[in-house]
DNA sequence: ACTTGGTGTCGAAACGTTTCGAGCGTAGGC
DNA sequence: GCCTACGCTCGAAACGTTTCGACACCAAGT
C-alpha cells in the first residue's frame, strides 16, 4: 500500500504539501496541485483513515446501535442515518444489541475503542441504573431513540408513546369495545410502557379501567405474541379486541387469529402500533397507528449533527412526534353476545 | 482519554509491559498483571482503535456491502456475518449500495481507506467490465454473495439460481399451466439472470419455450413488479401464472393481484423466488422457493475467516445451494378457458 | 530602499499503539 | 563456581498522517 510519502516523493514536494493538496487545508499552486493529483492518479494512493484519525483526533465516526436490524423499523432507521451521515461526511457503524443489556455494553465499549464522534443508540433497558451505566461508558455526544432512559442526560427522539397508546385504545372504546387485551414487549422499556399507559388513560378518560390480567407485557417477539393471543382467546369471558403494541408482534396476532380461524374484525378487533410495510397484503388488513421512522432519523441525526458541530452544544432536547392513525379494516364494533 | 502510556505510569511499569499484559503476547508475572489491570479498571482505559490498527498494519475490520439493507434477506444476511465475525473477534462495516454501480465503487473506496482486512460483496452489476473495475478497487480477500461477477477472482457463494428458476416453472409446468409471466429484477445482474435462464430451461426440457415477450425483467422493486403485473394481467391471451424473481417483486404481485380482484390460485397462479418471511400471513399464501441464507451467509464467512488466517490461500472457490419448494396455496391447475 | 503582508512550501513533531532486540536476574546443568 | 537458558521487563523505533512554526519569495506601501 502506497502511503502519502509516496506521493510526495513522486511529484516531487514536502508531505505537508501532499496534505494540504487532499484536505485543501492550505492554499496551494495549481501547478502542485496537478502534480499532486497526478501522482496520486499514478501510484493509486488511498489515504488510511487510522493515521488520520489518530493524528488528527478526530474520527467522523457515527456509532448506531439497535436492537434489531431485521426489524424494518430499525433497517430503514439505519439506512436513513447511513445516507444522511454520508452527506455530512461522516462514516457509520451499525450494530445489533439483540436486545441484550450485557451485549449493549459491550459493544458501547467497542464504540469506545473505535473513538466513534457521536452515537445514535436505542437502548435495551430504561431504569436509571441502567442510565448510570450508560454515562460511565458514554462520553460523545448522543441522541436517544425510541426509548428513553432515566437520568441519561441526551437528546431523545421518539414516537410520543402515550399518545399512541390512547389513539389505539381510544379507537377501541369508541366502537363500543370493552373486553380489550394489550400485548406488548418487555417491561423496563419505556416506549411499550408509555404506550400502555397510553392505553390505560384512554380507559381512564371514559371513566373505565383496563385490568391488569388483560395485559401482557413479555418480550417483543413475534412467537410470543402469537402465544399470548391464542391463550387470551381462550378464557372466558374472551375479548373483543386485541391492542399490540409493536410491529412484529402484530404480526404474531394475526398469524394466531388466523390459525385458530377467528374472524377479524367480526369476531376480534385488532390494532397495532408501529408501522408494517406490507400491512395491505396481510390477511388481515391491520389498522396501525404508524410512526413517522424516516422523519424521527433526520430529526436525531440533525441534533447529533449540531452537538457535533456546535461543539456539544445546547441542553437536553426531548422530540417527540405525533403517531397517524391508518385505518384499515381490522376493527368493527364488538359482535353482540 | 486515558492512554496506554497513563496504564503504565499508574501501574509502575513499560509501556510495552501493558501492551504484552493486555494482548497476552509475552509472558507476564502474576504481580504484574494484578497491577496493570487495576490499573487499567482505575483509570478508565480503552486502547485506540486507529493506533493498533495504524502500527500493527491488521485492522480486523470485514466490510458488507449489500444493496438494501432495508430488504429482510439482506438484513439477516447482514445480523450473521455481525455475528460470526464478532465472535472471530471482528467488527464488522455494514454499507448499501442502494443498488448504483457508482455507489457502489465510492463505498469500496471507502472501505479501501478503512484497510478493511476482507469484504463481503453483494455486487450490483455482473458484467466483465464491472470485473475488473472491482479488481482494481480491491485487494483484500473477499466473498461474493448472491450474485457473481464475470472475471472477477473471488469466492462465490450463492443459491443454484438456475435450479431454482427450474424449480419455479416446472411446478407451474407440472399443473397444466402454459401461460406464464416471469418477472424479475435488472438484466446484467446474474442472478436474476441465471433465474430466467432456469426458468427457460424448465420449458426446453418439456420441449417448449418461454417466449420473450412473457418475461419482464426490470429493477428489484415493488412498484415496478405491480406495475408489470397489471400490464400482463390486462393483455390477451392473459396468463395464466406469474413467476416472480424475488422477495419485493413477490409482493408487489400479490398487491396488484389483490388490488385487481384476481383470485389466486383460481385465476392465476403464483410462485416466488426468495423466502418471505411473513409469507404464511399474506393474503395470498405464495408458493415460495427458498434460499437458505443463514447458511449461505455461514459459509461466507467462513470462508472468508479462512483466506484471511492461511493467508488468501485456496483458489477461487464456488459453492452454490439448492433451492427448496415450499407450498403454500398459490398454485393450481390453470382454471379451463 | 526598507518594511509589511500575503502566498506557497517545507521540515519536524506528535498522535497511541505494537514490536523487537537488549538486558537483567535466577535456576539448572556441568 | 561457571556457563547457558529461560523468564520477565524495558526502551526505542516505527506505523502514516496532520499540524504548526519557519521561511523564502514577491508585491505593494511608506
Amino acid at each position: 500500500m502506497s502511503t502519502i510519502r509516496d506521493v510526495a516523493q513522486r511529484a516531487g514536494v514536502a508531505i505537508s504539501t501532499v496534505s494540504a493538496v487532499i484536505n485543501r487545508s492550505a492554499p496551494t499552486s495549481a501547478d502542485v496541485v496537478a502534480r499532486v493529483e497526478r501522482a496520486i492518479a499514478e501510484i493509486g494512493y488511498t489515504p488510511q483513515r487510522a493515521a488520520q484519525i489518530l493524528r488528527s483526533g478526530r474520527s467522523k465516526l457515527i456509532g448506531v446501535i439497535v436492537p434489531d436490524i431485521t426489524n424494518p423499523h430499525f433497517s430503514t432507521l439505519a439506512r436513513v442515518v447511513e445516507k444522511e451521515c454520508l452527506q455530512a461526511g461522516y462514516m457509520t457503524f451499525v450494530y445489533n444489541t439483540d436486545e441484550d443489556t450485557n451485549h449493549e455494553i459491550r459493544i458501547l465499549r467497542m464504540m469506545r475503542m473505535e473513538r466513534v464522534a457521536g452515537l445514535i443508540l436505542i437502548s435495551t433497558r430504561s431504569d436509571a441504573r441502567h442510565g448510570r451505566l450508560l454515562q460511565q461508558e458514554i462520553h460523545v455526544p448522543t441522541v436517544l431513540m425510541g426509548s428513553a432512559v432515566a437520568g441519561a442526560p441526551y437528546d431523545f427522539v421518539a414516537l410520543d408513546d402515550v399518545e399512541a397508546g390512547v389513539l389505539a385504545v381510544s379507537r377501541l372504546l369508541e366502537l363500543g369495545h370493552r373486553r380489550i387485551v394489550v400485548i406488548g414487549g418487555r417491561r423496563g422499556v419505556s416506549s411499550h410502557e408509555l404506550r400502555l399507559k397510553g392505553c390505560r388513560e384512554a380507559f381512564r378518560r371514559r371513566g373505565l379501567a383496563l385490568p391488569d390480567d388483560w395485559v401482557h407485557l413479555a418480550d417483543f417477539r413475534l412467537g410470543t405474541a402469537y402465544e399470548k393471543t391464542r391463550a387470551s382467546l381462550g378464557e372466558t369471558p374472551a375479548p373483543t379486541a386485541i391492542v399490540s403494541l409493536s410491529n412484529f408482534m402484530t404480526i404474531g396476532v394475526i398469524r394466531a387469529l388466523t390459525d385458530l380461524g377467528v374472524r377479524c374484525p367480526e369476531d376480534v378487533s385488532l390494532i397495532g402500533v408501529d408501522d408494517l410495510d406490507w400491512a395491505d397484503v396481510m390477511r388481515i388488513r391491520p389498522t396501525l397507528i404508524a410512526q413517522p421512522i424516516e422523519a424521527m432519523t433526520r430529526t436525531a441525526i440533525a441534533a447529533l449533527l449540531e452537538q457535533l458541530t456546535t461543539g456539544e452544544s445546547s441542553q437536553k432536547r426531548r422530540i417527540l412526534f405525533p403517531p397517524t392513525l391508518t385505518e384499515r379494516e381490522s376493527c368493527a364494533p364488538p359482535a353482540l353476545c
